[in-house]
DNA sequence: CGATGCGTTGATAACTTTCAAATTTAGTGG
DNA sequence: CCACTAAATTTGAAAGTTATCAACGCATCG
């Protein structure tokens, strides 16, 4: 019962960063936690009291128990957060693209650890700046508000997500980075099938079959192994509820 | 692909609520959610400002999509909070115990329906009230914060045991609420074994299953099916990590 | 009693994981 | 640029887990 992969969990999915990955392309995504880009104070405090850092692929942003002493704002490439489970597999809280907020915890330390899966450059603000200007502007403690509250939804459709079939998980996955990316019917995935996994709570084989089934069901086409191809909205919204 | 049991779902599971069971006996649980009892000014607030309301079992307190106007905390009895999916199963999103404070929402509007187990009392608090009571004590609204904060966590919990096996989701189920429980040992389930599996996304049938497994593997004992006395705390526990 | 609802158990089917191998892709060095 | 190596992805076959369908037991209630 579980005692499963744990050597490939630790020896080939945690190895060193491995070589380097084009920064993707995808100039502005449609956030799922960030405030949307046009709106507002938030955004624009954030460029101006913080600092732009650039990660190399697969560096540690921060760490699971550190104190949550900043809030980031991924500005290119991309971010995953995740948590070591005790029988040494990786569940995967989010995927943070360009122009999504992440870091916010209601705590004081993160319960995540987060990491690149690409050259990323993140905008980096002290939280403590953060809230004096939020007890000064309500508008921007508004925004900060809101984001709790996305991420609190974000994490009841997981939840309902995770009782679903193989099929399901995967078309809903699929349908969630689609309406976060630009061109609305390609997908660019920038993390890898174990990500994918393990954001599902899946084997990279049963994701990878389940694509191959979309495939042949003619809902996705799958050009590359990171980019696919919406030719079923329909089809794939009806795999949802 | 799950066409399934919607006429099991819609007929048989939320038929009209059935005959009368006696009120839970438990007296004050250790509460998941709510502030500890022993505690403080969000308490006494809720009990100055709130109306106690009687319940019968299976009453519903709030639906899906109403206005949240109100916060609850359960005096005695048992409240489940939940979501219809599309296909006509049912998610349950928690059980909540006598000590316990729900419809916390962080929106305006309810994203999960609640309904009583059991006959219920619960205090009814205006959440425009508390909240001008937070504006002037920062102590309350400290706490409110707090329980928001635990939500999350619990969430976070939750989307780590779904991804696990039925076995485990089972007993990290049980031990959660030993936790709640004031005998440390011996639970007393409010709810039913199909309350259960919507909660751990899983059959009634596995449920019972997996407790016939966990008896006959001499962890637990199920002496009335409501009834289930923890015998290898220590076993179960490793079951979650 | 006989009906009804809830829980348990059994047999089978469907789904997902595991283990293994083939295939493709990406990076490296000549 | 091409061949070579390592990594990622896909595919296959078998085993394991959970759901489904069906039957049974056991209370409670009229």
């Amino acid at each position: 019962m579980l005692t499963q992969t744990v050597v490939r969990s630790a020896a080939l999915r945690f190895g060193p960063p491995s070589r380097m990955v084009p920064v993707m392309p995808r100039a502005e995504a449609r956030p799922a936690f960030g405030a949307s880009d046009r709106a507002g104070s938030l955004d624009r405090t954030m460029r101006l009291m913080g600092t732009v850092i650039s990660y190399p692929r697969g560096a540690e942003v921060f760490g699971e128990e550190e104190p949550a002493d900043y809030i980031y704002k991924v500005v290119s490439g991309g971010v995953r957060t995740y948590k070591i489970l005790g029988d040494g597999r990786r569940q995967i809280g989010a995927f943070h693209l360009p122009g999504d907020i992440f870091g916010l915890e209601s705590g004081d330390k993160h319960r995540l650890s987060s990491e690149t899966m690409a050259d990323t450059r993140v905008l980096v603000v002290k939280r403590s700046a953060l809230n004096a200007v939020a007890g000064r502007d309500a508008s921007i403690a508004q925004e900060l508000l809101a984001l709790t509250s996305r991420q609190l939804e974000h994490m009841q459709r997981r939840i309902l997500l995770l009782v679903k079939s193989a099929r399901e998980r995967v078309a809903t996955f699929l349908v969630e980075m689609s309406e976060r990316s630009p061109q609305s019917n390609t997908v660019e995935l920038p993390m890898s099938r174990q990500d994918i996994a393990d954001y599902l709570g899946l084997t990279i084989e049963t994701v990878s079959r389940t694509l191959s089934y979309l495939q042949c069901s003619a809902m996705i086409e799958v050009p590359t192994s990171r980019r696919i191809v919406l030719r079923d909205r329909p089809a794939l919204d009806h795999m949802n509820g």
